[in-house]
RNA sequence: UACCCGAUGGUGUAAUGGUAGCACUUCGGUUUUUGGUACCGUCAGUCUAGGUUCGAAUCCUAGUCGGGUAACCA
């Protein structure tokens, strides 16, 4: 990290730095983590993850784990679960302070109570429609409901009704009593309760009334004295609500503080359209490598501190932009380059016959696990007379720029010797089905003696002791950079890039690789970082998924 | 059409009234038994117009452009 990237800091940091300085809250600072139970983590998650606890860290301070679980409609335990479990693997602990917005059910009633008694809530018997059409529009005032001035009295009675359970959904609703000509239409009298017979995932049947979001978020950060609460840019025309619920009740105020939410090019991140890939099949599951799940993401390989490093660099700003995937995959690469022992894959094989090596005859050739890292130590590879390298290391016209086998032509085979092609041997088709070649045993040092430079270095695995396996190479899930940015009446579906998915099942592996771990990372060298997947690979047949390409400068020079 | 927020190289950001800096990308080069890594160099920016000031990316006004907002979703 550069010095001012060191040394710059947020503007969050920087207004509770203040806020710290001026001892507001007593100089303490406690942030949560909100989710609504309702679907898998994501990257964009991640940021928020990665500044609520940061800061909690930076400052000496806490942060919550809250599930925010007032719509019971949508909410499921399995998410609960994969939440927590996605937060602890990003390198997070909330130590005791795990909590649900439905713990607080009973108190914010009773706020709710208080609010009435107060003049400042009562109950509402239009119907959404007739809601929508009071409250107006941005240039259209709002006309008070025609319940506005119920008695105290009698909201009281009609809310206890509510809670107990005599009005059917949508009958009745409680409103906070504010303005209904503001131009912020969050303050036209806001629904704070509505009636769902519905079975909640904690509080079971207990309840049929649920509180909205902008009645309980506030509400919880204030139970759990939280000092800064921070969340995304679409909430700051709430942030006049959130201060007026906890003004009206005379709690204690935390700050609400907005940031931008982060987007990703070639890809989607609302947890709706998340779900639809999940439901309509167009990928596995929401653990899919090609998700920008959590979930996902660690499927594909990508380590938990690739991300955190990530999410550091793209800092936090009040301004919507669009990060480049490949600025995620950077960081990715940078670490897997010194922690990915390297091994030899061939996914597209072709065979080689070294004439002059005996049939018989095979031997160990050394080679080093990590060059970033000595104290991977190194690791043996047999070496013999049929070999499998990569399809596209061979070309039998190659062009000026390319610089691996052809006929003729003598290339380095790393680890090994220097190999030259004789003939290449074809079906009835034209295709290539094998190359003859020799080699030069004075060569095993990698260097010649008579100092002859071959023309590229290239990879390969014995033929007799390679093992199968299957390898799931990864591409972009939408070719666009603005994954859902269609044409009106176009599904943005039907932009998921077909190719996202390329399955390579004739991929011949190094022995070594044989008792690899489920999740285990490699560099393949020379075609990137690969993962033991952790659903499907078996021991007697390996999947590994492709995490990154390496980075590719083919093109250039 | 109302309100809120924002705008610094291609991208992500820093500079908080005092030299526009960093990272990625681009392009070029060195090293290399990975066309990887590492290293060196290089191109490139304050939305516009006024104003305040000795001095403005920063403060003010207006405009332009972009985002958000009219669920009994979060």
């Amino acid at each position: 990290m550069s010095k001012s990237e060191a040394e710059s800091v947020d503007f969050v940091r920087q207004i509770i730095t203040q806020d710290v300085a001026n001892k507001k809250n007593g100089g303490a600072v406690v942030t949560r983590f909100p989710p609504e139970p309702n679907g898998y983590l994501h990257i964009g998650h991640a940021k928020s993850i990665c500044l609520n606890f940061g800061i909690a860290e930076d400052f000496g301070g806490e942060c919550h784990l809250r599930l925010d679980d007032t719509n019971p409609e949508k909410e499921e335990v399995e998410y609960v679960e994969s939440i927590k479990a996605d937060v602890r693997w990003l390198g997070f602990d909330w130590g005791e302070n795990q909590f649900f917005a439905s713990d607080y059910f009973e108190q914010i009633y009773e706020w709710a109570v208080k609010l009435i008694q107060d003049g400042k809530a009562y109950v509402c018997d239009q119907t959404t429609e007739e809601v929508r059409e009071y409250r107006g529009g941005w240039n259209k005032e709002g006309k008070n409901s025609p319940y506005r001035d119920r008695s105290v009295s009698e909201n009281l009675d009609l809310f206890q009704r509510m809670r107990d359970g005599e009005f059917k959904d949508g009958e009745k609703s409680l409103r906070a009593k504010i303005d209904m000509n503001s131009p912020n239409m969050n303050l036209r009298d806001p629904a704070m309760y509505r009636i769902r017979h519905q079975h909640h995932h904690r509080t079971g049947d207990k309840w049929c009334i649920y509180p909205t979001y902008d009645w309980t978020h506030g509400q919880s950060d204030s139970i759990e004295n939280i000092t800064h609460s921070i969340c995304t840019l679409e909430f700051e025309n709430h942030r006049p609500l959130y201060d007026w619920y906890i003004a009206a009740l005379g709690i204690h105020h935390p700050q609400q503080i907005e940031f931008a939410r982060l987007n990703l090019t070639h890809t989607v991140m609302s947890k709706r359209k998340l779900l639809e890939l999940v439901e309509g099949d167009y990928v596995s599951g929401w653990d899919d490598p090609r998700m920008p799940t959590i979930s996902g993401l660690r499927r594909r390989g990508y380590p938990a501190a690739a991300i955190r490093e990530f999410c550091a660099h793209i800092g936090v700003t009040k301004f919507n932009g669009m990060t480049d995937l490949a600025l995620l995959e950077l960081y990715v690469r940078n670490n897997l380059n010194k922690t990915a022992n390297r091994a030899m894959a061939i996914l597209d094989p072709l065979k080689v016959v070294i004439e002059n090596y005996s049939e018989n005859k095979s031997e160990m050739r050394k080679a080093v696990n990590n060059p970033e890292d000595e104290s991977a130590g190194i690791r043996e590879m047999p070496f013999s007379r049929e070999l499998y390298i990569e399809r596209e290391d061979f070309m039998e016209a190659p062009p000026k720029k390319f610089f691996r086998l052809a006929p003729g032509r003598e290339v380095r085979l790393k680890n090994g010797f220097f190999l030259k092609c004789n003939d290449v041997i074809k079906d009835d088709d034209g295709n290539i089905t094998e190359l003859r070649c020799t080699y030069d045993p004075e060569t095993a040092g990698g260097k010649a003696p008579d100092g002859r430079k071959p023309s590229g270095t290239i990879h390969w695995v014995s033929a007799k002791h390679a093992i199968d396996a299957e390898v799931r190479v990864y591409n972009v899930l939408f070719e666009k950079e603005k994954a859902d940015d269609v044409p009106e009446g176009v599904d943005w579906k039907e932009t998921i890039n077909p190719s996202s998915l390329v399955v390579m099942n004739n991929a011949k592996l190094e022995p070594a690789l044989a008792d690899a771990e489920s999740g285990a990372c490699f560099q393949f060298e020379r075609l990137g970082y690969f993962c033991v997947d952790n659903r499907d690979s078996k021991p007697e047949k390996l999947v590994f998924n492709r995490t990154v390409s390496l980075r590719d400068n083919k093109k250039k020079k």
